[in-house]
DNA sequence: AATCCTATGTGAGGTTTTCTAACATAGTTT
DNA sequence: AAACTATGTTAGAAAACCTCACATAGGATT
């Protein structure tokens, strides 16, 4: 959960431009939530407000679909997937506690290297890089 | 005008979202739009729809703002600096008609490498880039 | 000092967008 | 055939946004 991640976390949008941006009815974008395969943040008005996670969910959901996997479906491989990323951070934790500071020192330069990148870790292939550059 | 301009000028996001990206009221806003310091898309519904560079550019122009530079000055910078990157691009584009083939080929390799990064060509050191990784 | 100008605040009245809830339905699944 | 799933559609209400108009503080101009 570094810096990036709060930015593309960061609720922006309306239900309105994710409609044109997915290709999805809103019926089918609210149904979605009804069954937490998304989240979006709320205004103080109650109006839903998407990130750029969220549309990268959305887009996945959307593939899946096509695909025939059903709700539950998506949201087995939602879970399994956030397992997997977690696990891959926890082993990358562990790793760095087993590091040298030299080596340490090497893998900071190259993760701020890293820093600025669009660099999503997910199984979809083409998400957001598809809206922004 | 490459695909990732045509991206960074999709129109996105409302006014509201806009407001709390930029700490600028909407009168503030829709002020300089008066003044066609931004040109925002609308909807079917008259409704703005601003994008990743017109919010580039309120944040400019509330730093400007910020330093004492009054609407016409501003225009004026914007003028210059649009002139700038135009005499830039054309540059780049004459170079490009001298080279051989095979620097040709170089250059679209590196320039394939660049895609999917931002990599915007401002005068401000912290833009949107704050926003999304 | 009186006036004008610039940038912004505020409010009214109207329209668009989104909200929830309900009912409808074509395809599956049981 | 009955139930379920994913989606469409509609209605009524509320939020967000629109334009236009008037107000005003602080600078600039006369």
């Amino acid at each position: 959960m570094s810096g990036k991640e709060i930015r593309r976390s960061m609720p922006l949008f309306p239900i309105g431009t994710v409609m044109q941006l997915t290709e999805l009815s809103a019926r089918q974008i609210r149904y979605y939530e009804e069954h937490q395969l998304i989240s979006p943040a709320r205004t103080d008005g109650n109006r839903r407000l998407f990130s750029l996670n969220d549309i990268d969910s959305l887009l996945e959901i959307k593939d899946l679909i096509d695909q025939g996997v059903n709700m539950a479906g998506i949201k087995q491989l939602f879970l399994v997937k956030q397992q997997q990323s977690n696990v891959l951070e926890q082993q990358a934790e562990k790793a760095k506690q087993d590091l040298t500071d030299e080596q340490l020192r090497n893998l900071l330069r190259h993760e701020l290297q890293q820093a600025g990148r669009f660099n999503r870790s997910s199984l979809r292939q083409g998400d957001m890089s598809r809206f922004f550059h």
